[in-house]
DNA sequence: GTAATTGCAAATCATTTGCTTCGTA
DNA sequence: TACGAAGCAAATGATTTGCAATTAC
């Protein structure tokens, strides 16, 4: 992803960060930063690190929470014990592969069939808001040595 | 699920573990009695709960993670901090429909048309040992009140 | 008899929350 | 200036691990 790109989808998420009601901070800007030019999800930790010393951890917690909730970003659940982050993006949806020895993860840019699922199930159980969460986990190449 | 058939399946996992090289003890039969006859996934905590004071959490915990190992059980990873599991059937594949306002879980047992990805995505990444977890979040018609 | 399992207690570690101070709108 | 946001520190809570005592094979 070039900068003049990620220059615009930083623009597009801090408006649409200010349309949610959010304040344009320091660490708001730094997180999306971050996240834009990430290679693949982060964790609260390494989002921490990357940060360096810029904001404290229960700042980019909370901020994450609010992110989700506004559908900025994307909340995944890997086997690990951490949240994974990741931006949401009107045109993108990926799902992962996942390795389990190593943990190294890998974004699928599949089409994925389970979109008509989703509106089958949805009419079928009442649940509104739905939305899906898809990941395969494997052996990597390297780990199967 | 009657009762004659849960002793069967308890027959099985057993089996299963023994082949698998775990002893028989009165925490592994304890578990899988316990898992076998779950409405749906359990945790760590509601699985001590459901046990009473007959094994310790430690015991349980190694005994989930050789479990999965040895796919006896399955672990799924929700949105939730902590990990469920539920038993792992050959001929059955459930995947699940969660409510992110209560948490309430529903399994699906739809044809799930990720089987056919699955393939494909093995002989692309070179990953083996491919398996996937497809999840489903919305708003339940009661938290939508 | 012996190596695998347990049980109990203590250590981790990723969140989560309370509260005071700061800064944006 | 008022109210949302940040920073700091402390509380949770679900795992994880160490080690001595048991127990299945």
């Amino acid at each position: 992803m070039e900068n003049a790109s990620a220059d615009s989808l930083l623009q597009d998420s801090l408006d649409r960060c200010r349309n949610a009601g959010l304040r344009r901070t320091k660490a708001l800007e730094e997180i999306l930063r971050v996240l834009i030019q990430a290679p693949g999800p982060m964790t609260l930790t390494s989002l921490g690190a990357a940060l360096g010393s810029q904001c404290d951890k229960a700042t980019v917690y909370r901020l994450l929470i609010r992110l989700e909730e506004h559908a900025v970003i994307r909340r995944l659940g890997f086997h690990d014990r951490s949240a994974h982050y990741t931006m949401r993006y009107a045109d993108r949806h990926d799902d992962y592969l996942i390795c389990t020895g190593c943990g190294s993860v890998e974004s699928l840019d599949i089409h994925c069939p389970v979109e008509v699922l989703e509106r089958e199930i949805s009419s079928n159980s009442g649940y509104t808001k739905l939305y899906h969460e898809l990941q395969f986990y494997g052996v990597c190449p390297e780990c199967a040595r």
